[in-house]
DNA sequence: TTGCGAAGTGGGACAAAGTGGGATAAAATA
DNA sequence: TATTTTATCCCACTTTGTCCCACTTCGCAA
């Protein structure tokens, strides 16, 4: 699979439909999974095996337990839930639901964030403001 | 068979009939059967093959023991006993009978989830409850 | 600069999905 | 049997999504 990197800015079209760059659209299949980020910041795109082995390996990092406790079943159940599958379509668009731009507080300018297995949208104020927040400094301090 | 997944907000008519997702009708057949969850807040949906192995992975838990001890005889019985079979409409919908209508609290306000072998039929509110008490943020902390 | 192709954007026309309700047939009740 | 009830079938309306085509912009090359 891919390795998407780099940050584009795009618009989402008055129904809802969204381009990608030409570059995740070489890098991608056609069918794609969409979801709302676990703290609802902005939505993931993946293809469906990463989809599949991102909810995984949410579940490994407790040692192995498996996910038989009612805990992990309901994570697991909301997880699945909150997933969408997506096909482009001839333009290379894919069409985001009303329920998920809502959930991510997606309006007109939107920003697409590669993250290797996956790609982000986010809405693009809340982009830049997450970015300002990050701080690069403290990492050539000594 | 399907992979169901996602969550659609539907609304069950005067007549009890609830329209599926065109995702979950293509992924399905149209002998589907009927049964209250185990826990009576929701409604399961199968297909007839996905109802029997799903009854039977509920026993082999116990480590192989077979199903023969009265116990087991009697709880599979009442399984049995709740579920319904129902055929799609030709506009693709299923009847929910009263009976299970009431057992799940369904109102107008459903709210159909996918979860790979089965989707589940929920009350709109109950639903949302349930979603805010699951904690998906311990997934992410170290 | 001009021409060309690819990328991103917008919109109209049509099809499909979801919903509601009436008419008819089957079942239940008296 | 007559009457009420319940379920099934069929049609219709509304909304949403899909498909297709067109316009614009940008970069690259002649």
């Amino acid at each position: 699979m891919a390795d998407l990197v780099g940050e584009y800015r795009h618009k989402l079209d008055a129904k809802g439909r969204l381009s990608l760059p030409s570059d995740f659209r070489k890098a991608l299949s056609k069918h794609l999974m969409v979801t709302i980020s676990p703290k609802g910041e902005c939505l993931y795109v993946f293809e469906p095996e990463g989809f599949s082995a991102w909810v995984s390996s949410l579940f490994e990092k407790d040692g192995g337990f498996k996910s038989s406790s009612s805990k992990h079943v309901a994570q697991r159940k909301l997880l699945n839930s909150r997933v969408k599958p997506v096909e482009l379509d001839n333009s290379g668009r894919l069409g985001i639901s009303a329920s998920q731009r809502e959930a991510a507080l997606l309006d007109k300018e939107v920003v697409l964030v590669g993250d290797t297995d996956h790609f982000e949208v986010w809405d693009a104020k809340r982009w830049d403001d997450f970015c300002a927040t990050v701080d690069l400094d403290s990492l050539f301090e000594d």
